[in-house]
DNA sequence: ACTGTGCTGTTACCTCCGGTAACATGGCGG
DNA sequence: CCGCCATGTTACCGGAGGTAACAGCACAGT
């Protein structure tokens, strides 16, 4: 019982074709991976989304709890967003299929159709939350604020690693430190330019 | 020529069912709801993603209009902030299924495979880029934070957006301001609460 | 008046997907 | 020896996106 081994070869069979061919694998392709056809796949896992489920379910446990000993560090507040930062984007460069699999849910979701966070992005965006209640002293908005903020940070992050991943602008430290400054409201401290008048010549 | 009133008349049908049925509608009932069979939608569109991007182009124009006239207004900084937020927040408000078809692009798309932000979106990511670039003083680090950063608010935003639609835990304006703050480093600045040593027992 | 061209529309089909029903094995405890 | 249960199979369903081939119809040009 401890752990069900068919269970798990079948979902590492599901782990090697999602990392090849990404997390619109097919069924019928996850099933010949495995040597095998599938109703046993849905006899072990129900349906589609059982299995991607037991899958996310499977990677989500490391991201979320290194995230989440990042929030926890004992560390000056600015040195821990940086640290938490730099967690999860050093987690999504180590193995972007995963993490693909992880915030991009594919399919058509009947289930709360329209969330722009997939399950681990949203236990992520709690543990923010969390975090920022238990931390920060934000007066009588403190649950309001924190729970917009808790999503906001990572609808953010989520962004700007997904950018960052595809484009490579700059290390990762640098995009730590663009992502810190924004959070420390640097985008409000800076300076004015002047306006432009007009579109310069040549 | 002058916008070939027949694809008109296709969108129209089109925009009825995506209301009605979100954005994963068939073009089946898409067909049908024109009044027509399919292969006609294949000839005017190509295939699905054509229907789709020429629907949302549609309304693309208009929120990507109201957000960049939001970004150049004439006011203080932290208000021409918060008119863009409260503009985003108002359009996704007054037409949410219209708006999820824009930022939450279902099909699986091989194209540029792991975008975290629709085309809609990533324009108005460059318009913020631009807008930052073009009135905020940031020094050599200029281009890359300007760029960061547009992704980023885009990001932040389309999550918050997104949970304030689903909960509504509190009226628009409030939302505008719970964003701003975090925007003006409201998190950074915000006292220390002190360490939580052991969960109280009530 | 005839014919070509181009748009409108149809029916019928293909492939592939998620999902299921029904049946065939093989090991293992009573 | 007998159930029992998990393993596996083939064959199918309904519905998705997409295509081929054909049928009207309207309007130009000769």
């Amino acid at each position: 019982m401890t752990t069900e081994p068919r269970r798990e070869q079948l979902l590492n069979a599901a782990d090697r074709v999602v990392q090849r061919e990404g997390p619109s694998a097919s069924m019928n392709a996850i099933a010949a991976e495995a040597g095998i056809t599938k109703p046993i796949l849905y006899r072990h896992f129900g349906d589609r989304n059982g299995l991607i489920g037991a899958l996310t379910e499977r990677h989500t446990a490391g991201l979320l709890a290194a995230v989440r000993s990042a929030l926890n560090e004992p560390l000056e507040r600015r040195d821990r967003v940086e640290h938490v930062l730099d967690v999860y984007l050093a987690a999504i460069e180590s193995r972007p299929q995963v993490y693909r699999l992880l915030t991009h849910p594919e399919p058509g979701d009947p289930t709360g159709a329209g969330n722009a966070l997939a399950p681990a992005l949203r236990q992520i965006a709690e543990e923010i939350t969390r975090a920022i209640q238990q931390q920060i002293d934000l007066g009588q908005d403190g649950p309001l604020l924190s729970e917009t903020w808790g999503r906001s940070i990572t609808g953010m992050v989520l962004a700007a690693g997904d950018w960052w991943l595809e484009t490579r602008p700059c290390p990762r430290a640098r995009m730590v430190q663009a992502l810190a400054d924004l959070l420390w409201g640097r985008l409000s401290a800076a300076a004015d330019l002047p306006p432009m008048l007009a579109a310069p010549e040549v």
